[in-house]
DNA sequence: CCTAATCTCATCATGGCCCCCATGATGAGCTCATTAGG
């Protein structure tokens, strides 16, 4: 089971890869299949009597009949139940459906493919959502960063300034308009706090008391926020 | 161990519709597919 699997495994890989490298896929050298020599063969067999590839078991009709809606219904109910196919099963849904048991077990064996292949489909839609998300979340976060840097250095420079007002005149206004000492508390919601974030006095909501240098910020996060619209806007990605 | 049955995968062929897609069928499997029963 082991081997099998990694069997599988490795095919699976090898499936992800372009198509041109799988030329050489089963075991020997295989020219390419260009769809030219698909139609030169066709051409030869119509021209020529039968011959050609697996021609099964001679019998009267050697077009495939497709399988009646009935049969297809019958057989993915079958499928439903159990994806695998006991010999008994096998019998049993070939001779209730008037089929040979070998073309049960191909339908079972091309159900299961494209069954594979479908959820193989889904994972990476999903894989990719979840990589395209990430890579947004990426730029949300990077664009954050500068901007809270900028935001930074504008706090710090109007620190510095009314330090230096107040160095001067130690008569702070009693309407509030000096800040220095009482901190700064930067809260807002993810449409305000980091874009066009509102600054408060503590104490105006309910602040704590803070050291001198205190800037604080309550980033709260929200990837629909007017900064991101704005970024993807600046650069073009919306 | 041997062998038949079965699996996956890649591919071909055909039929239904407009040139490509869905689907039935086939063959290989390479440290020579794996699994199960005798």
């Amino acid at each position: 089971m082991d081997r099998y699997g990694e069997k599988q495994q490795q095919q699976l890989f090898a499936s992800y890869e372009d198509a041109s490298l799988l030329v050489a896929g089963s075991g020997g050298a295989q020219e390419e299949r260009p769809r030219a020599r698909k139609r030169r063969r066709r051409a030869a067999r119509c021209g020529g009597g039968g011959g050609g590839g697996g021609e099964v078991d001679g019998g009267g009709d050697p077009k495939k009949r497709r399988l009646s809606d009935d049969q297809v219904e019958m057989l993915e109910l079958s499928f439903r139940e159990e994806r695998k196919l006991e010999t008994g099963r096998k019998v049993h849904l070939a001779a209730e459906l008037g089929l040979d048991p070998k073309q049960v077990a191909v339908w079972f064996q091309n159900r299961r493919a494209r069954h594979k292949s479908k959820l193989l489909e889904e994972e990476f839609t999903k894989l990719k959502q979840a990589h395209d998300s990430a890579i947004l979340h990426k730029c949300h976060l990077e664009n954050e960063v500068l901007r809270l840097k900028e935001r930074l250095v504008v706090a710090e420079e109007e620190v510095r300034r009314l330090r230096s007002a107040g160095t001067t005149s130690h008569t702070a206004s009693a309407e509030g308009g000096d800040l220095v000492g009482r901190g700064v508390v930067c809260a807002g919601s993810p449409s305000s706090s980091f874009s066009t974030g509102t600054c408060q006095p503590p104490g105006v909501g309910g602040g704590d008391h803070l050291g001198d240098d205190d800037l604080m910020y309550v980033p709260e996060y929200g990837y629909a926020d007017n900064s991101v619209v704005e970024w993807f806007s600046l650069y073009g990605l919306i």
